[in-house]
DNA sequence: ATGGATTACTTGACAAAAGCAAGTATCTCC
DNA sequence: GGAGATACTTGCTTTTGTCAAGTAATCCAT
């Protein structure tokens, strides 16, 4: 099935779903147009009318129609914006946050029943599912901040995984390359010294989207490794913060000198070990990936 | 966020959506309800009336006016079914294939153009992500068949990683036990023996759901290792078929036996080995991930 | 400062969409 | 063979949505 056709299924999917969940509004004392300004208006706190208008899609005339009624009703109030008097800044009135509440309880409630008969787990990979949908589709819109943690279990895996597909897809390394990192992960987990190691996972949304590697090299010297940022976490400074972050790390350890292994070919990365002070130390071809490559040792001296 | 927030805050960005995409079929001759409807008989090629106001949640009465206009345009035409004279067998007629044609042409281009701005990963991230909300949803519905494919790049950092988050989370096993597993994968892709050795992964629409290995253990013994089934893929006999798969690899290969290592509180996979003929030959505490456990040797002669 | 454009909302007139209840024809099951 | 269910239709009604024209406030370029 095309990426198409599986996009259609899923929308066909969703707006039975979301039938299903309007008509669920049913049982609360007002119809559905009314109900979701109701309920947009509690959720915002305050708005204006076209604001409404675009983001419920409802035509404004139309709206127009839905607020009379609710003003009469007394739910909702507004008074002209004092910076602007074409704008009607609309809140709820006290009758108006009640009726809100039970919309929100009703609704929560609904929700909650619909979810609970799932697991954990289950809840989880949904959660999950509908992030990655919405900043897919909306990446400008919700994108959370990017946040750095230590590594937690699994998280190796993820890793692994991730240098597997990228570095395949991207430049064709073979097996052999994801076996070095599983290797490297493996001896991390096994050997790990948190005072002298570290690993950073940058997550945003919940999602993983980076992580990078500070081991111990012996002889005061800090080895960092398996930089990755995900591609659709490229472009926001992410690598240049990890590499940051692992700096200052090496700097606070007492490590005498930073080094890395990278490759010609990883020009992003290069350039952010340039910016941050790192100098090429030695360049050797190999073909230890299944591919010509060119290793490259690099070293920042920590003071 | 609760998860209850977040699903709601998803059902309020896909209602959105969903507008959108309605609107969308303004442009063709057909008021939206006559689209919906050609189109999902245009979708089954042939169906009730009943059938189509379920899924459609179209009130029958309003749906058999919709279809009295649709017939008069001569796009749907309905016969008495031959089993049962109540139900009718509406189907599209030339002219309404024809108009349906458009229609699937017409919204498979917008949802085209909506998909071509991003890149391949992201469209293929957004197709699995919307996967996994439908299946976890509706679990019935729509799960796909398990099969099983030999490994790619990545799956061993997927194995890895749920053997990490699982045993971490139904056992407690650390850190050390996954650092176990990705020894295990990068021994396997670096001495990897195509006719001696192999991996399984099971999966289901696209989504990985399981894991199994046989491994060349040397004196004509092979080893079952990293058997895996995700929680929401068990109880369908995926462990079964795949230790069979192994059973059935490592005879044809000319094994003499197949050994395992297995734990005692793994009681799900010692059922299995049970059943398919697997003895357990030695059993042995230890704690080399944590927690005690112990850990047990099974074999299997293979004729 | 000023007048033509733009924005924010309202109103009137309609049309489309949807819901409900009562009705017909057919079938199922005891 | 008759009570009850199913599949659909019809008549009547309300709700929902659209379009175009209209008002008032504001913006902007000269």
């Amino acid at each position: 099935m095309s990426h198409v056709d599986a996009v259609r299924r899923f929308n066909r999917f969703y707006t039975r779903r979301i039938g299903v969940l309007h008509s669920s509004y049913l049982g609360s004392p007002f119809p559905l147009p009314q109900a979701r300004v109701l309920y947009e208006i509690g959720r915002r706190g305050e708005c204006t009318a076209s604001e409404l208008g675009a983001d419920l899609d409802i035509d404004l005339g139309y709206l127009s129609r839905l607020l009379q009624g609710l003003k009469r009703e007394r739910l909702v109030q507004g008074e002209p914006a004092r910076h602007d008097a074409r704008h009607i800044r609309l809140t709820l009135t006290p009758k108006g946050r009640k009726a809100f509440a039970v919309l929100d309880e009703t609704s929560r409630r609904t929700m909650g029943e619909m979810l609970s008969p799932l697991a954990r787990t289950e809840r989880e990979r949904l959660v999950a599912a509908m992030q990655t949908v919405e900043t897919v589709l909306e990446p400008r819109a919700s994108k959370g901040e990017i946040t750095l943690r230590a590594h937690r279990p699994g998280d190796m895996g993820w890793v692994v995984e991730r240098h597997g597909v990228l570095y395949g897809e991207e430049y064709g390394w073979g097996a052999l390359f994801e076996a070095l990192v599983a290797d490297i992960v493996a001896k991390f987990l096994r050997e790990f010294d948190a005072k002298r190691e570290r690993c950073w996972i940058a997550e945003r949304d919940g999602e993983s989207v980076g992580s990078v590697f500070v081991v111990n090299e012996g002889r005061a010297s800090a080895k960092l490794r398996l930089l990755l940022i995900e591609p659709h976490a490229r472009g926001a400074g992410l690598g240049k913060r990890l590499v940051e972050e692992c700096i200052a790390f090496a700097r606070k350890s007492g490590y005498r000198k930073l080094v890395l292994w990278t490759h010609a070919n990883l020009l992003a990365a290069r350039a952010i070990y340039t910016k941050l002070g790192f100098r090429r130390v030695k360049s050797e071809p190999h073909r230890q990936f299944g591919v010509p490559v060119v290793g490259e040792y690099w070293e920042l001296p920590l003071k």
